[in-house]
DNA sequence: CATTAGATCGTCT
DNA sequence: GACGATCTAATGA
């Protein structure tokens, strides 16, 4: 098993969409903000490209005070708010000043089981857990000051990532969930997620914002 | 089962 | 001032 680094230097100079299906299988590993430890097995990623190039990405038009750590070192966690109550976060996996990252979108919870379901009150399952952006966040006890950490080993750091490699033909690959614009289009099928998986989340077309 | 309304606020235009 | 890389509950078929 190769940690995050070691893969990332493996891949350096590929692009997001060539190295999120990598991430598939994989172990995230968080000591959350209330210091519970839980693991989790990815099942669903999405790719986002960089400045100038996705135009579904936040770093599309350059650097700006909420994108910052996705212009920063590769291997770091880019956490942000959204939707005035939703915390989401993505691996940064670009080189320096690129733009590039790969948002977690779903998982399995391999280990504090536990602490996951004291998180996620109202959870019918514990497929649901962390099925969604959002609820693995707070599946792991991701919060918004967690931007920019570095992932390393747990322990001693408070988040790790451990790669499992997974059979192409186990994973599949489309648009990307909740995008507006061409970036949610068929022209970035830069979701992938492991087939069959009771884990992943459903796809969600965008939808524009009522009267 | 599918679709929709409402929640709620930081960020960028 | 408009709008989210979303989620939940409620309503309709």
């Amino acid at each position: 098993m190769a940690g995050l680094h070691e893969l990332l230097a493996e891949l350096d100079g590929a692009e997001a969409a060539t190295i999120a299906p990598r991430l598939l299988g994989g172990v995230l590993s968080v000591v959350g903000a209330d210091g519970a430890l839980v693991r989790l097995r990815l099942t669903e990623v999405e790719a986002y490209g960089g400045a100038g190039v996705d135009p579904g990405a936040h770093s599309f038009r350059g650097p700006t005070r909420r994108n910052a750590t996705m212009f920063g070192p590769p291997g770091r966690l880019y956490v942000y708010f959204t939707y005035g109550m939703h915390v989401c976060a993505n691996i940064v996996v670009g080189a320096e000043g690129v733009g590039t990252g790969v948002l977690l979108r779903a998982g399995e919870v391999v280990e504090g089981l536990e602490a996951a379901r004291a998180r996620r009150l109202g959870a019918r399952d514990d497929s649901e857990l962390a099925r969604g952006p959002a609820r693995l966040t707070r599946a792991l006890g991701i919060v918004l000051g967690d931007d920019g950490a570095r992932i390393g080993q747990v322990p001693p750091d408070r988040f790790g990532f451990e790669a499992a490699p997974v059979p192409p033909q186990r994973i599949a690959n489309g648009p990307r969930t909740g995008v507006s614009g061409p970036g949610g289009s068929d022209a970035f099928p830069w979701r992938f997620w492991l087939v069959g998986d009771p884990t992943v989340s459903p796809y969600r077309a965008h939808r524009p914002r009522a009267r």
